[in-house]
DNA sequence: CGACTTCTGGATTGATTATTTCAGAAGTCC
DNA sequence: GGACTTCTGAAATAATCAATCCAGAAGTCG
Protein backbone atom coordinates (compact mmCIF):
# COMPACT_ATOMS: atom_id res chain seq x y z
CA UNK A 1 0.00 0.00 0.00
CA UNK A 2 1.66 3.06 1.09
CA UNK A 3 4.86 2.96 -1.62
CA UNK A 4 5.97 6.46 -0.98
CA UNK A 5 7.31 8.43 2.35
CA UNK A 6 9.11 7.72 4.88
CA UNK A 7 8.66 3.67 5.91
CA UNK A 8 7.54 2.64 9.32
CA UNK A 9 10.26 0.79 11.02
CA UNK A 10 8.36 -1.68 12.94
CA UNK A 11 6.43 -4.71 11.72
CA UNK A 12 2.69 -3.57 11.48
CA UNK A 13 1.21 -7.10 11.52
CA UNK A 14 3.49 -8.00 14.39
CA UNK A 15 2.35 -5.05 16.05
CA UNK A 16 -0.93 -6.22 15.55
CA UNK A 17 -0.72 -9.38 17.01
CA UNK A 18 0.99 -8.37 20.07
CA UNK A 19 -1.85 -5.62 21.01
CA UNK A 20 -4.37 -8.61 20.38
CA UNK A 21 -2.62 -10.67 23.12
CA UNK A 22 -2.47 -8.04 25.49
CA UNK A 23 -6.13 -7.10 24.57
CA UNK A 24 -7.24 -10.85 25.24
CA UNK A 25 -5.01 -10.87 28.81
CA UNK A 26 -5.94 -7.44 30.40
CA UNK A 27 -9.45 -6.42 28.08
CA UNK A 28 -9.93 -3.27 26.31
CA UNK A 29 -9.36 -0.86 28.82
CA UNK A 30 -7.20 -2.90 31.16
CA UNK A 31 -4.93 -2.16 28.32
CA UNK A 32 -2.97 1.15 28.50
CA UNK A 33 -1.23 2.69 25.76
CA UNK A 34 2.09 2.78 27.27
CA UNK A 35 1.83 -1.38 27.57
CA UNK A 36 1.07 -1.26 24.23
CA UNK A 37 3.36 0.90 22.57
CA UNK A 38 5.98 -1.14 24.79
CA UNK A 39 5.01 -4.24 23.52
CA UNK A 40 5.10 -3.06 19.98
CA UNK A 41 8.88 -2.19 20.24
CA UNK A 42 8.78 0.81 22.26
CA UNK A 43 7.48 2.82 19.48
CA UNK A 44 6.52 6.72 19.89
CA UNK A 45 2.73 7.97 20.38
CA UNK A 46 3.44 9.49 16.80
CA UNK A 47 3.94 6.24 15.26
CA UNK A 48 1.37 4.92 17.35
CA UNK A 49 -1.37 7.36 16.32
CA UNK A 50 0.05 7.33 12.65
CA UNK A 51 -0.02 3.91 12.23
CA UNK A 52 -4.01 2.97 14.08
CA UNK A 53 -5.28 5.86 14.57
CA UNK A 54 -6.79 5.32 18.14
CA UNK A 55 -6.72 2.76 20.89
CA UNK A 56 -10.38 1.82 19.57
CA UNK A 57 -9.62 1.71 16.52
CA UNK A 58 -6.71 -0.81 17.36
CA UNK A 59 -9.06 -2.95 19.37
CA UNK A 60 -10.95 -3.16 16.80
CA UNK A 61 -8.87 -4.26 14.38
CA UNK A 62 -7.18 -6.82 17.03
CA UNK A 63 -10.52 -8.58 17.27
CA UNK A 64 -10.82 -8.88 13.21
CA UNK A 65 -7.05 -10.57 13.86
CA UNK A 66 -8.64 -12.54 16.42
CA UNK A 67 -11.32 -13.52 14.34
CA UNK A 68 -9.27 -14.90 11.65
CA UNK A 69 -6.85 -17.10 14.06
CA UNK A 70 -7.85 -18.15 17.21
CA UNK A 71 -11.26 -17.34 17.39
CA UNK A 72 -12.27 -19.36 13.83
CA UNK A 73 -12.69 -22.24 16.28
CA UNK A 74 -16.06 -21.21 16.30
CA UNK A 75 -16.69 -21.69 12.27
CA UNK A 76 -17.92 -25.32 12.57
CA UNK A 77 -21.17 -23.78 13.64
CA UNK A 78 -21.48 -22.17 10.34
CA UNK A 79 -20.65 -25.40 8.45
CA UNK A 80 -23.20 -26.93 6.43
CA UNK A 81 -21.25 -30.40 5.94
CA UNK A 82 -21.66 -31.28 9.29
CA UNK A 83 -24.51 -32.67 11.07
CA UNK A 84 -25.91 -30.33 13.42
CA UNK A 85 -24.91 -32.03 16.29
CA UNK A 86 -21.05 -32.06 15.12
CA UNK A 87 -21.44 -28.59 14.32
CA UNK A 88 -22.48 -27.89 17.90
CA UNK A 89 -19.58 -30.52 19.44
CA UNK A 90 -16.59 -29.45 17.20
CA UNK A 91 -17.96 -25.75 17.94
CA UNK A 92 -17.19 -26.73 21.42
CA UNK A 93 -14.50 -29.01 21.83
CA UNK A 94 -12.05 -26.73 19.73
CA UNK A 95 -13.00 -23.41 21.65
CA UNK A 96 -12.35 -25.55 24.80
CA UNK A 97 -8.90 -26.65 23.52
CA UNK A 98 -7.85 -23.42 22.29
CA UNK A 99 -8.82 -21.87 25.34
CA UNK A 100 -7.06 -23.63 27.74
CA UNK A 101 -3.71 -23.50 25.87
CA UNK A 102 -1.05 -22.55 27.07
CA UNK A 103 0.53 -20.68 23.99
CA UNK A 104 -1.66 -17.15 24.76
CA UNK A 105 -4.00 -15.96 27.31
CA UNK A 106 -6.61 -18.71 28.58
CA UNK A 107 -10.24 -17.92 27.50
CA UNK A 108 -12.00 -15.76 24.70
CA UNK A 109 -11.21 -12.34 23.38
CA UNK A 110 -14.71 -12.10 22.49
CA UNK A 111 -16.22 -13.26 25.86
CA UNK A 112 -13.29 -11.52 27.98
CA UNK A 113 -11.85 -8.53 26.92
CA UNK A 114 -14.85 -5.80 26.77
CA UNK A 115 -18.12 -7.59 28.32
CA UNK A 116 -17.85 -5.32 31.97
CA UNK A 117 -16.39 -1.96 31.67
CA UNK A 118 -17.10 1.65 32.36
CA UNK A 119 -19.68 4.16 30.77
CA UNK A 120 -16.83 5.54 28.45
CA UNK A 121 -16.49 1.86 26.63
CA UNK A 122 -19.65 1.28 25.47
CA UNK A 123 -18.72 1.04 22.11
CA UNK A 124 -16.07 -1.48 22.35
CA UNK A 125 -18.69 -3.33 24.24
CA UNK A 126 -20.96 -3.57 21.17
CA UNK A 127 -18.48 -4.68 19.19
CA UNK A 128 -18.24 -8.22 21.11
CA UNK A 129 -22.29 -8.50 22.20
CA UNK A 130 -22.49 -8.53 18.82
CA UNK A 131 -20.22 -11.14 17.87
CA UNK A 132 -21.98 -13.04 20.79
CA UNK A 133 -24.95 -12.75 19.23
CA UNK A 134 -24.20 -13.78 15.76
CA UNK A 135 -22.55 -17.12 18.02
CA UNK A 136 -25.80 -17.09 19.91
CA UNK A 137 -27.98 -17.71 16.46
CA UNK A 138 -25.94 -19.85 14.74
CA UNK A 139 -25.93 -22.25 17.71
CA UNK A 140 -29.91 -21.97 17.64
CA UNK A 141 -29.81 -22.12 13.58
CA UNK A 142 -27.99 -25.68 14.61
CA UNK A 143 -30.59 -27.28 16.82
CA UNK A 144 -33.16 -26.01 14.47
CA UNK A 145 -31.80 -27.74 11.84
CA UNK A 146 -31.84 -30.89 13.91
CA UNK A 147 -35.69 -30.64 14.52
CA UNK A 148 -35.95 -29.96 10.90
CA UNK A 149 -33.90 -32.45 9.34
CA UNK A 150 -36.18 -35.02 11.94
CA UNK A 151 -32.86 -35.69 14.29
CA UNK A 152 -34.29 -34.28 17.13
CA UNK A 153 -38.55 -35.03 17.49
CA UNK A 154 -40.67 -32.31 16.79
CA UNK A 155 -41.32 -30.93 20.32
CA UNK A 156 -37.70 -30.38 21.52
CA UNK A 157 -37.05 -27.33 23.28
CA UNK A 158 -35.36 -25.33 21.11
CA UNK A 159 -34.66 -22.85 22.84
CA UNK A 160 -33.75 -24.90 25.82
CA UNK A 161 -31.03 -26.73 24.28
CA UNK A 162 -29.77 -23.58 22.25
CA UNK A 163 -28.87 -21.67 26.03
CA UNK A 164 -27.40 -24.65 27.03
CA UNK A 165 -24.78 -24.96 24.70
CA UNK A 166 -24.42 -20.88 24.33
CA UNK A 167 -23.97 -20.73 28.07
CA UNK A 168 -21.48 -23.47 27.72
CA UNK A 169 -19.80 -21.52 25.14
CA UNK A 170 -19.38 -18.62 26.93
CA UNK A 171 -19.15 -20.24 30.49
CA UNK A 172 -16.01 -21.93 28.65
CA UNK A 173 -14.07 -18.37 28.83
CA UNK A 174 -14.16 -18.09 32.38
CA UNK A 175 -13.15 -21.82 33.69
CA UNK A 176 -10.47 -21.71 31.27
CA UNK A 177 -9.37 -18.08 32.57
CA UNK A 178 -9.67 -19.47 36.34
CA UNK A 179 -7.20 -22.35 35.17
CA UNK A 180 -9.73 -25.25 34.74
CA UNK A 181 -8.18 -28.08 32.69
CA UNK A 182 -9.12 -28.59 28.97
CA UNK A 183 -9.55 -32.06 29.68
CA UNK A 184 -12.68 -30.88 32.49
CA UNK A 185 -14.33 -28.89 30.17
CA UNK A 186 -14.18 -31.42 27.42
CA UNK A 187 -15.41 -33.89 29.60
CA UNK A 188 -18.70 -31.47 30.32
CA UNK A 189 -18.81 -31.05 26.71
CA UNK A 190 -19.42 -34.69 26.43
CA UNK A 191 -22.18 -34.69 29.06
CA UNK A 192 -23.52 -31.49 27.74
CA UNK A 193 -24.25 -33.65 24.05
CA UNK A 194 -26.25 -35.92 25.95
CA UNK A 195 -29.09 -33.57 26.38
CA UNK A 196 -29.22 -33.48 22.89
CA UNK A 197 -29.30 -36.96 22.40
CA UNK A 198 -32.04 -37.03 25.14
CA UNK A 199 -33.93 -35.56 22.56
CA UNK A 200 -32.99 -37.62 19.69
CA UNK A 201 -36.04 -39.67 17.83
CA UNK A 202 -35.79 -42.72 18.93
CA UNK A 203 -33.62 -45.19 16.72
CA UNK A 204 -35.88 -48.06 16.43
CA UNK B 1 -20.17 1.49 66.63
CA UNK B 2 -18.51 5.56 66.86
CA UNK B 3 -20.47 6.65 69.69
CA UNK B 4 -18.22 9.69 69.97
CA UNK B 5 -17.30 12.68 67.51
CA UNK B 6 -19.58 14.51 64.46
CA UNK B 7 -21.66 12.08 63.09
CA UNK B 8 -21.43 11.54 59.08
CA UNK B 9 -24.49 13.07 57.25
CA UNK B 10 -25.22 10.02 54.69
CA UNK B 11 -26.40 6.67 55.65
CA UNK B 12 -23.49 3.96 55.55
CA UNK B 13 -25.13 0.91 54.83
CA UNK B 14 -27.04 2.78 51.75
CA UNK B 15 -24.01 3.80 50.09
CA UNK B 16 -22.22 0.69 50.55
CA UNK B 17 -25.42 -0.52 48.54
CA UNK B 18 -25.35 2.29 45.60
CA UNK B 19 -21.57 1.13 45.31
CA UNK B 20 -22.32 -2.49 45.07
CA UNK B 21 -24.43 -1.63 42.31
CA UNK B 22 -22.00 0.62 40.70
CA UNK B 23 -19.15 -1.96 41.05
CA UNK B 24 -21.89 -5.00 39.47
CA UNK B 25 -22.49 -2.93 36.63
CA UNK B 26 -19.37 -1.47 35.89
CA UNK B 27 -16.93 -3.43 37.32
CA UNK B 28 -13.82 -2.81 39.71
CA UNK B 29 -11.69 -1.03 37.70
CA UNK B 30 -14.85 0.61 35.42
CA UNK B 31 -16.19 1.96 38.37
CA UNK B 32 -14.28 5.74 39.01
CA UNK B 33 -14.29 7.02 42.47
CA UNK B 34 -16.20 10.12 41.37
CA UNK B 35 -19.01 7.62 40.04
CA UNK B 36 -18.98 6.28 43.87
CA UNK B 37 -18.64 9.65 45.77
CA UNK B 38 -21.53 10.73 43.45
CA UNK B 39 -23.77 7.64 43.64
CA UNK B 40 -23.20 8.14 47.36
CA UNK B 41 -25.06 11.61 47.90
CA UNK B 42 -22.31 13.89 46.73
CA UNK B 43 -20.02 12.99 49.67
CA UNK B 44 -16.24 14.71 49.64
CA UNK B 45 -13.04 12.87 49.67
CA UNK B 46 -12.23 13.28 52.48
CA UNK B 47 -15.82 11.46 53.69
CA UNK B 48 -15.26 8.40 51.40
CA UNK B 49 -11.59 7.94 52.61
CA UNK B 50 -12.67 8.28 56.34
CA UNK B 51 -15.37 5.88 55.62
CA UNK B 52 -14.00 3.41 53.65
CA UNK B 53 -10.22 3.35 53.75
CA UNK B 54 -9.72 2.84 49.79
CA UNK B 55 -11.96 1.77 46.48
CA UNK B 56 -10.61 -1.17 46.60
CA UNK B 57 -11.57 -1.90 50.61
CA UNK B 58 -15.02 -0.58 49.67
CA UNK B 59 -14.82 -2.70 46.73
CA UNK B 60 -14.28 -6.06 49.00
CA UNK B 61 -16.95 -4.37 51.36
CA UNK B 62 -19.87 -4.44 48.46
CA UNK B 63 -18.75 -8.24 47.76
CA UNK B 64 -19.61 -9.41 50.65
CA UNK B 65 -22.32 -7.75 50.88
CA UNK B 66 -23.61 -8.70 47.42
CA UNK B 67 -22.60 -12.29 48.76
CA UNK B 68 -24.60 -12.10 51.75
CA UNK B 69 -27.73 -10.81 49.41
CA UNK B 70 -28.64 -11.36 45.76
CA UNK B 71 -25.16 -13.54 45.94
CA UNK B 72 -27.24 -15.90 48.16
CA UNK B 73 -29.14 -17.72 45.31
CA UNK B 74 -26.43 -20.46 45.11
CA UNK B 75 -26.32 -21.35 49.10
CA UNK B 76 -28.42 -24.52 47.67
CA UNK B 77 -24.87 -25.71 46.74
CA UNK B 78 -24.39 -26.68 50.50
CA UNK B 79 -28.06 -27.04 51.46
CA UNK B 80 -27.65 -31.03 53.20
CA UNK B 81 -31.35 -30.98 53.45
CA UNK B 82 -31.59 -31.22 49.61
CA UNK B 83 -30.81 -34.08 47.54
CA UNK B 84 -27.77 -33.66 45.58
CA UNK B 85 -29.80 -32.79 42.28
CA UNK B 86 -31.87 -30.61 44.15
CA UNK B 87 -28.75 -28.77 45.37
CA UNK B 88 -27.69 -28.27 41.69
CA UNK B 89 -31.19 -27.31 40.43
CA UNK B 90 -31.90 -25.15 42.33
CA UNK B 91 -28.71 -23.12 42.65
CA UNK B 92 -28.98 -22.66 38.45
CA UNK B 93 -32.55 -21.48 38.72
CA UNK B 94 -32.46 -19.17 41.51
CA UNK B 95 -29.11 -17.70 40.13
CA UNK B 96 -30.86 -17.77 36.93
CA UNK B 97 -33.77 -16.01 37.92
CA UNK B 98 -32.10 -13.35 39.46
CA UNK B 99 -29.37 -12.46 37.10
CA UNK B 100 -31.60 -11.45 34.90
CA UNK B 101 -34.27 -9.28 37.43
CA UNK B 102 -34.42 -5.92 36.57
CA UNK B 103 -34.06 -4.27 39.85
CA UNK B 104 -30.58 -4.29 39.58
CA UNK B 105 -27.48 -4.85 37.40
CA UNK B 106 -27.66 -8.10 35.26
CA UNK B 107 -25.33 -11.09 35.78
CA UNK B 108 -23.02 -12.34 38.56
CA UNK B 109 -20.69 -9.50 40.36
CA UNK B 110 -18.55 -12.43 41.41
CA UNK B 111 -18.25 -13.93 37.96
CA UNK B 112 -18.13 -10.51 36.16
CA UNK B 113 -17.00 -7.24 38.32
CA UNK B 114 -12.99 -8.36 38.51
CA UNK B 115 -12.48 -11.34 35.72
CA UNK B 116 -10.34 -9.45 33.43
CA UNK B 117 -8.32 -6.31 34.69
CA UNK B 118 -5.11 -4.59 34.26
CA UNK B 119 -2.14 -5.62 36.08
CA UNK B 120 -2.77 -3.06 39.01
CA UNK B 121 -6.08 -4.75 39.53
CA UNK B 122 -4.80 -8.36 40.60
CA UNK B 123 -5.38 -8.56 43.95
CA UNK B 124 -9.47 -7.56 43.37
CA UNK B 125 -9.34 -10.36 40.78
CA UNK B 126 -8.23 -12.97 43.33
CA UNK B 127 -11.08 -12.29 45.18
CA UNK B 128 -13.95 -13.27 43.28
CA UNK B 129 -11.50 -15.61 41.88
CA UNK B 130 -11.25 -17.31 45.24
CA UNK B 131 -15.28 -16.64 45.17
CA UNK B 132 -15.82 -19.12 42.15
CA UNK B 133 -13.00 -21.55 43.11
CA UNK B 134 -15.51 -22.06 46.02
CA UNK B 135 -18.85 -22.44 44.12
CA UNK B 136 -16.74 -24.67 41.66
CA UNK B 137 -15.72 -27.41 44.49
CA UNK B 138 -19.35 -26.97 46.09
CA UNK B 139 -20.47 -27.80 42.66
CA UNK B 140 -18.26 -30.78 42.21
CA UNK B 141 -19.06 -31.93 45.39
CA UNK B 142 -22.83 -32.06 44.74
CA UNK B 143 -21.97 -34.64 42.23
CA UNK B 144 -19.50 -37.12 44.01
CA UNK B 145 -22.47 -36.74 46.55
CA UNK B 146 -24.51 -38.37 44.00
CA UNK B 147 -22.39 -40.90 42.96
CA UNK B 148 -21.75 -41.71 46.86
CA UNK B 149 -25.69 -42.10 47.67
CA UNK B 150 -25.78 -44.75 44.97
CA UNK B 151 -28.31 -42.22 42.85
CA UNK B 152 -25.84 -41.71 40.03
CA UNK B 153 -23.82 -44.95 38.71
CA UNK B 154 -20.46 -45.73 40.09
CA UNK B 155 -18.55 -45.36 36.88
CA UNK B 156 -20.52 -41.14 36.36
CA UNK B 157 -18.07 -39.17 34.62
CA UNK B 158 -17.85 -36.50 38.39
CA UNK B 159 -15.46 -33.98 37.14
CA UNK B 160 -17.64 -34.09 33.69
CA UNK B 161 -20.59 -33.15 34.98
CA UNK B 162 -19.27 -31.26 37.89
CA UNK B 163 -17.16 -28.98 34.97
CA UNK B 164 -20.88 -28.65 32.65
CA UNK B 165 -22.65 -27.51 35.71
CA UNK B 166 -20.02 -24.71 37.18
CA UNK B 167 -19.64 -23.55 32.92
CA UNK B 168 -23.49 -22.77 32.92
CA UNK B 169 -23.27 -21.44 36.07
CA UNK B 170 -20.39 -18.58 35.33
CA UNK B 171 -21.92 -18.90 31.39
CA UNK B 172 -25.52 -17.75 32.55
CA UNK B 173 -23.58 -14.06 33.67
CA UNK B 174 -22.28 -13.47 30.14
CA UNK B 175 -25.88 -14.33 28.38
CA UNK B 176 -27.91 -12.46 31.42
CA UNK B 177 -25.74 -9.31 30.48
CA UNK B 178 -26.59 -9.95 27.09
CA UNK B 179 -29.77 -9.76 27.81
CA UNK B 180 -30.95 -13.68 26.90
CA UNK B 181 -34.54 -13.73 28.82
CA UNK B 182 -34.53 -15.31 32.62
CA UNK B 183 -37.13 -17.83 30.76
CA UNK B 184 -34.53 -19.08 28.12
CA UNK B 185 -32.18 -19.42 30.54
CA UNK B 186 -34.16 -21.66 32.50
CA UNK B 187 -34.95 -23.91 30.07
CA UNK B 188 -31.13 -24.28 28.91
CA UNK B 189 -30.92 -25.55 33.17
CA UNK B 190 -33.69 -28.03 32.68
CA UNK B 191 -31.91 -29.31 29.51
CA UNK B 192 -28.82 -29.35 31.47
CA UNK B 193 -30.65 -31.46 34.00
CA UNK B 194 -30.57 -34.41 31.69
CA UNK B 195 -26.88 -35.00 31.94
CA UNK B 196 -27.78 -35.77 35.57
CA UNK B 197 -30.79 -37.86 34.39
CA UNK B 198 -28.40 -40.05 31.93
CA UNK B 199 -25.94 -41.14 34.68
CA UNK B 200 -28.85 -41.86 36.97
CA UNK B 201 -29.07 -45.34 37.79
CA UNK B 202 -31.93 -47.38 36.32
CA UNK B 203 -35.13 -47.19 38.02
CA UNK B 204 -36.01 -50.76 37.58
C1' DC C 1 -18.47 25.16 79.56
C1' DG C 2 -14.40 22.86 77.83
C1' DA C 3 -11.76 18.79 76.37
C1' DC C 4 -12.05 15.35 73.08
C1' DT C 5 -13.37 12.80 68.93
C1' DT C 6 -14.98 12.25 64.39
C1' DC C 7 -16.61 13.90 60.10
C1' DT C 8 -16.94 17.44 56.20
C1' DG C 9 -15.80 21.06 52.45
C1' DG C 10 -12.57 22.40 49.55
C1' DA C 11 -8.37 22.57 47.60
C1' DT C 12 -4.56 19.91 46.07
C1' DT C 13 -1.49 16.18 45.20
C1' DG C 14 1.16 13.35 41.76
C1' DA C 15 0.53 9.73 38.78
C1' DT C 16 -1.48 8.03 34.72
C1' DT C 17 -4.79 8.42 30.98
C1' DA C 18 -5.31 8.93 25.69
C1' DT C 19 -4.06 12.09 22.33
C1' DT C 20 -1.74 16.03 19.70
C1' DT C 21 1.87 18.96 17.85
C1' DC C 22 5.91 19.86 15.17
C1' DA C 23 10.34 19.81 13.30
C1' DG C 24 13.22 16.76 11.07
C1' DA C 25 14.44 12.16 9.20
C1' DA C 26 13.96 8.79 5.45
C1' DG C 27 12.18 7.18 1.96
C1' DT C 28 9.77 7.40 -3.46
C1' DC C 29 8.88 9.64 -7.84
C1' DC C 30 9.81 12.71 -11.77
C1' DG D 1 18.69 16.67 -7.52
C1' DG D 2 14.39 18.51 -5.87
C1' DA D 3 9.40 18.01 -4.91
C1' DC D 4 6.55 15.18 -2.38
C1' DT D 5 4.95 11.89 1.05
C1' DT D 6 5.13 9.42 5.18
C1' DC D 7 6.99 8.21 9.49
C1' DT D 8 9.71 9.22 13.90
C1' DG D 9 11.50 11.44 18.36
C1' DA D 10 10.55 14.34 21.80
C1' DA D 11 7.85 17.27 24.21
C1' DA D 12 3.45 18.88 25.62
C1' DT D 13 -1.66 18.55 26.04
C1' DA D 14 -5.85 18.34 28.92
C1' DA D 15 -8.49 15.10 31.38
C1' DT D 16 -9.03 11.90 34.76
C1' DC D 17 -7.32 8.80 38.18
C1' DA D 18 -7.07 7.48 43.29
C1' DA D 19 -5.68 9.59 47.33
C1' DT D 20 -4.22 13.27 50.90
C1' DC D 21 -4.18 17.49 53.71
C1' DC D 22 -6.07 20.89 56.74
C1' DA D 23 -9.03 24.00 58.95
C1' DG D 24 -13.37 24.06 60.82
C1' DA D 25 -17.98 22.02 61.84
C1' DA D 26 -20.74 19.01 64.78
C1' DG D 27 -21.30 16.04 67.73
C1' DT D 28 -20.27 13.27 72.88
C1' DC D 29 -18.52 13.11 77.48
C1' DG D 30 -17.01 14.82 82.07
Amino acid sequence: MARTGRPRNFDRDEAVAKAMHLFWQYGYEGTSLEQLRHAMGDISSASFYAAFGSKEALYRETLVEYLRTHGKVVTALRDEHLPPRDRLEQALRRSAAMQTASAHPTGCMVALSATICSEGGASAQAVTAAERKANREAIAACVKAGVEEGILRPDTDVAGLAALYEGLLVGLSIQARDGVAGKSIDAAITQAMKAWDASCKATS
